[in-house]
Order: structure tokens, then C-alpha cells, then sequence
DNA sequence: AAAACGTGGATAGTGTTTGTCCGAGATTAC
DNA sequence: GTAATCTCGGACAAACACTATCCACGTTTT
């Protein structure tokens, strides 16, 4: 079981844009991070895929929140990122091999398939329950826009 | 986010065992479920590392649980497999780049680090909510020993 | 002694993650 | 209009984890 290095990322640049005043490129971004250039333009496309963000083209462009930071949970930017695959999927196994059972009993999810299923909800539920604003709170933004302002 | 696919092997495997009357061997309990039995060998051996099975070495030998079924959750065997890593890692990307904190504000875990733990213990407590004997109870141990008698 | 069985290491093949690079297109400043 | 700045999207490669196989060896029962 393991999320995607991306995911911290993307995360932390969420954060820096929900205080910043104005859009801030994808470069700029990965400086105040140190952290790979490249690779977190790619994140932050998974980002605008998904509608977290929106990408201001051009001069003076660069990426901004498309919501309020209250609206923006931390699963958001995980599944983003992450994908929304479940991490546990059923094969069916009860239907193969010498045990196998007959069709008629495996019309609803095995138990194992059910308790993963659920335990996968609690983990999604919690990371539902902060926002971007929760995280961004202890971050000053007269501090950001200093860090910004002197390119 | 992805969990081993060893993982289902595992369990199903718990399950047999909890409801068989003698150790089984690996390459039986791969042709009940129709997977390969080289590497369903690996994934018991991780099981008999955890401590949630033992081997009976030698002619007549095979696995059996160590335990009581009622006694070993789905979180025993997911982590016997899968590793108990966490499954987000924080690399305190907070103390890097332009924006980085001093160090004196950095000895609590970050807001994200906290949220990612809280969430994956949501996830272990639901999992250790079931035990093997709860996903056994369907299974007719008649049954089994039929088609486990017949070799 | 022989047969059945688990152990542990070595070894590939495969797929995913991580990371880089570059051309094309969009937007603004001059 | 032209140049500069920036994002977009894909191609590409290295690193790593997962999946799977095989074999030599020790153990246990008959
Ligand atoms: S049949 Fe294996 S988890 Fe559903
Ligand atoms: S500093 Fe990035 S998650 Fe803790």
C-alpha cells in the first residue's frame, strides 16, 4: 500500500496558491518547494485535468485555485493525483480452481471484496474531513508574498 | 494508492485454513484457487514470518493457522503481506526551497502529515474489524474436506 | 533409503513510478 | 507586429517494485 511521492507535492502547491494573491508558475512553484521542475509541471497538469486548478497561459501566467480553499478537501488532490482506482481488487477468486464456486452464489461481492470496499470509505472519509483552508491557515501570506514578490 | 495483489491469495488462503482439520500444502492450496504455486509459496512464507501460520515441514507437512481464526484480522494479513509501512510519507518539504521553515517550527509533524495518519488509521481500524472467522463462516468445511480428501 | 514438503536465494519479465526534454500554442509587453 | 514568457502535451529513459519461476537444500514421515 502506497500514495504517490506526488501527492506531498501537490498538496504543498495547493497550500502556496490558496494564500497567494496573484498566479504563480509552475517553475516558480517547484523553487519554493525545491523540488523538480519537470516532474511537478506533469503533477500540476493532473491537477488542471482534474478542475483544481486552472493554468493562466502566457506571460504573467501561471496556475491559481479554480474554488475557495474551504471547498477543496484533501481527497480532492489525492484522487487527482493518485487516481481513484480502489487499492484492493477483487479477482474473483472464489470462482476459480477447485473450490470454485457456481456463478449463482457470487451475484453480490465476496466478503473479503466487502471488507476492503468499506475500509477504503473510512480512509477516503477522513481525508474528506480537511480542507486546503484548514492546512493553508498557519501559512502568512504577507510572508508568501514577500518569498513571490522579489523573484 | 495500491495494495499487493498477493493480499486476496493471502486471505483466501486464511480462510481454507481456518476451516480445514490438517495442514495443507502450498501447491494445494494453489490448485483450489486456481494461482500459481511458486509464488503463493513466497506469500505464505511472508504469513509464516508474521507469525500467523506455521509450516509443518517434511512428508505429510503443509500449513494450518498458529491461532484461532477468530483471533486474526484482515489487517494481520494485509500488513503480513503488504508490509506495515505507511502508506503516505512525509518528506518535510516544508525545510526546502525558498520557503522553508527554520527548523525550530518543524518539531511537530506537518498539517498534511497529520491528516495522511489519521486517515490510515481510520483505514487499519476498519480492517482489524474483521477476522478470519467472520469471512469463513460461509464456507462448508464438509465441503472442503471433500474435495481436500480426494488429493 | 525414499518420498513429500517447506526454505531461501537467484533470476527474469513486466509494469509502474519518477524524472527529463522538446516542440507547439497561448498570452502579454513593447 | 514581434519578442518574451509561460503552459500544454507527448515522447522518452532510468529506477524501482511487483510478479513469477526455478533450484539446491534441510526436514519429516513411511
Ligand atoms: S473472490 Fe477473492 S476477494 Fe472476492
Ligand atoms: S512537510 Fe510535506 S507533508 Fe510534511
Amino acid at each position: 500500500m502506497k500514495l504517490s511521492g506526488g501527492v506531498e507535492w501537490a498538496l504543498h502547491c495547493c497550500v502556496v496558491l490558496s494564500r497567494a494573491s496573484a498566479p504563480v508558475p509552475s517553475a516558480r512553484l517547484a523553487e519554493l518547494h525545491g523540488v523538480s521542475k519537470t516532474y511537478l509541471a506533469k503533477h500540476l497538469q493532473a491537477l488542471a485535468r482534474a478542475g483544481l486548478v486552472r493554468a493562466a497561459e502566457g506571460r504573467d501566467g501561471g496556475y491559481a485555485l479554480t474554488r475557495e480553499p474551504a471547498a477543496i478537501t484533501v481527497l480532492d488532490v489525492v484522487e487527482a493525483i493518485d487516481g481513484d482506482q480502489p487499492a484492493f481488487r477483487c479477482t474473483e477468486i472464489r470462482q476459480q480452481g477447485e473450490l470454485a464456486l457456481p456463478p449463482e452464489e457470487c451475484r453480490v461481492p465476496c466478503g473479503i471484496a466487502r471488507v476492503m470496499a468499506e475500509a477504503e470509505r473510512s480512509w477516503r472519509r477522513s481525508l474528506a474531513g480537511t480542507t486546503i483552508a484548514d492546512l493553508g491557515a498557519s501559512l502568512d501570506p504577507a510572508r508568501l508574498d514577500r518569498v513571490l514578490g522579489r523573484g
